[in-house]
DNA sequence: GCCATTTCGTTCAAGTTTCAAGAAGTTCTT
DNA sequence: AAGAACTTCTTGAAACTTGAACGAAATGGC
């Protein structure tokens, strides 16, 4: 007599720690850079996050879409983050050429060189908070976690499962 | 010749792949769970995080102050939050007898009622995304690196390194 | 007792994010 | 080549978050 279907499979207690522990260090840490950056460069995150994609850009110019996902954000969302940056001078949009419907996202002069002064207190709180404070083995493991996490998360890459055509 | 005060450190190829990882898995956890529970229970993750915290207080209760602080968010976002709840009816307030500029926050049979049927799914979420991904060494480890960071981030509290004072 | 300081929780205003809807352009189908 | 279907990006309103300022109550000298 095996069980049928039993209920809900709750987190044992270790599970529910470890749980809790992430939990714990995410929102402190995403917090923590927060109010760091909203300090040093008056901008959250988020948006940080956006000018050091385009700064890794070819042209630092990015198709909207593509900043989006990326960053893991909606379009939506980067729409509006991209229209506070442009007003603060950091990001100017162009239309794309070849697709009329498109925008190009461009991170200005301004914008990179707000860029390099935030970094250095940027790198430097991610390094206090995590690099710092772990083993090379736990480093390596924690990239491997994350790495696993993310995938599985994503919605599945085009072509992901076909390599052959990228 | 010993280098004096070079530069900022960044960071290296493969931290800055484990910082990108990490960056990539917890925006689009927090991302899946909020939509799973904004869909299920009609609440963000963080609402549901104080329903949780509040069914294990004993009698649902707890000061405000301190379901913030174990909630790891200001009092403000609380203060809005409770509101929120209260106008849902899933939590209540009331004075605190002892401390007349306290609040305690209940949270009702209602709103226990509106865990228990969201927390299979929400578990079922997490399992998914994390747990049911990672071997058990891994799982040990994740546990243990993000105690690490979440200690780092910890503003340090008070009486914790006078632990006979507790 | 009295005054300075701290703590508790709320409120306001400004900023951010979400969701649903929509305008404009492209691609697919027949 | 027409129309359906889809993609790109924006918009507006509602929900949520933040930081500063605030009133009320508690606390700690003195």
């Amino acid at each position: 007599m095996t069980k049928h279907n039993e209920g809900p499979r709750w987190l044992n207690d270790e599970e529910r720690r470890t749980w809790l522990a992430y939990l714990h260090a995410s929102t402190l840490l995403e917090d923590h850079l927060d109010r760091q950056l909203q300090r040093d460069a008056r901008m959250p995150h988020v948006y940080y996050g956006l000018l050091v994609h385009l700064s890794q850009a070819p042209r630092r110019t990015m198709r909207m879409t593509e900043l989006a996902r990326n960053a893991k954000i909606t379009r939506s969302r980067l729409s509006h983050a991209v229209a506070r940056l442009e007003k603060s001078g950091w990001v100017r949009r162009e239309d794309c050429p070849s697709d009329k419907r498109g925008q190009n996202a461009i991170l200005t002069d301004e914008g990179m060189e707000v860029l390099r002064r935030a970094a250095p207190g940027h790198v430097a709180a991610v390094r206090q908070a995590i690099f710092d404070r772990l083993t090379p083995e736990q480093q390596k493991s924690l990239g491997e976690i994350m790495q696993i996490i993310a995938e599985g998360l994503q919605p599945a890459e085009a072509g992901a499962d076909l390599p052959w055509l990228r």
